[in-house]
DNA sequence: CGGCATCCTCGCAGATACTG
DNA sequence: CAGTATCTGCGAGGATGCCG
């Protein structure tokens, strides 16, 4: 995982950024989780049953990724059985707003999209 | 590509909108291909040269995939040699400023995301 | 309960070669 | 030049089973 890929040259430093950002929330379960956190510290198995479908083993994986990248705080109490509680860091909240506004977009061009993909199926059909 | 997944129940409605937002733009190719294109009018060729390590299959198919959203239109001259010029739908333009915002918290957050992963790192060798 | 290890598979994506 | 077609690998990610 993270495979710190090197990219020689690129469109312009700019889309390096890009990259970046996508060695980041690449996998799409990041992003979930995440976005699962935004309501708060949680334990292990809440933020499960909130994504649906999320195995346990990409659950791990992706805290285990969020954590390392300082997105994400874990805590673990030496309890049996154990408890352990994960909040977003402050770095992990200065995303949240980006997700919002992206959430916002899906809500308002959708849509748009679904119309633009029956139309391109029809006419590939009838191609 | 484009599997149309069916997920059961979610976080709550509103990741569900996440979800359709990746499925849109989940490869990591689609954004860089927007990405390029935000510079207006371009022939394939050009686009590719611009994204450094796309192979013609991946930027074909991105360019399919996006085409159908209706994110990017396609125009093709019937010359010989062919010409194919891309260039952004207005639909594909709204994302240009999102996408910008994206690029501008890499720019700010990076380095402490880098920080973390180096004290991350070095905490687990010594563990 | 949370999480690691192991096995296995399925599909993404790279490489290569050929066409209008 | 801008594609298609085919082969292949390899790695993400699911399933299962065991541990503290």
């Amino acid at each position: 995982m993270t495979k710190t890929a090197v990219y020689k040259s690129d469109i312009s430093v700019s889309a390096c950024g890009y990259r970046r950002l996508l060695e980041i929330i690449s996998s799409k379960w990041t992003v979930l989780v995440i976005y699962a956190l935004q309501d708060g510290r949680m334990r292990y198995g809440e933020v499960r049953k909130r994504i649906e479908g999320i195995s346990q083993k990409m659950l791990t994986q992706t805290f285990r990724q969020l954590e390392r990248d300082g997105l994400v705080k874990r805590d673990v109490y030496p309890s049996v059985p154990p408890i352990v509680e994960y909040e977003l860091t402050p770095l992990g909240d200065t995303l949240i707003p980006h997700l919002r506004r992206l959430q916002q977009w899906t809500t308002d061009y959708y849509s748009q999209v679904e119309q633009a993909r029956v139309a391109y199926d029809r006419d590939s059909i009838s191609k």
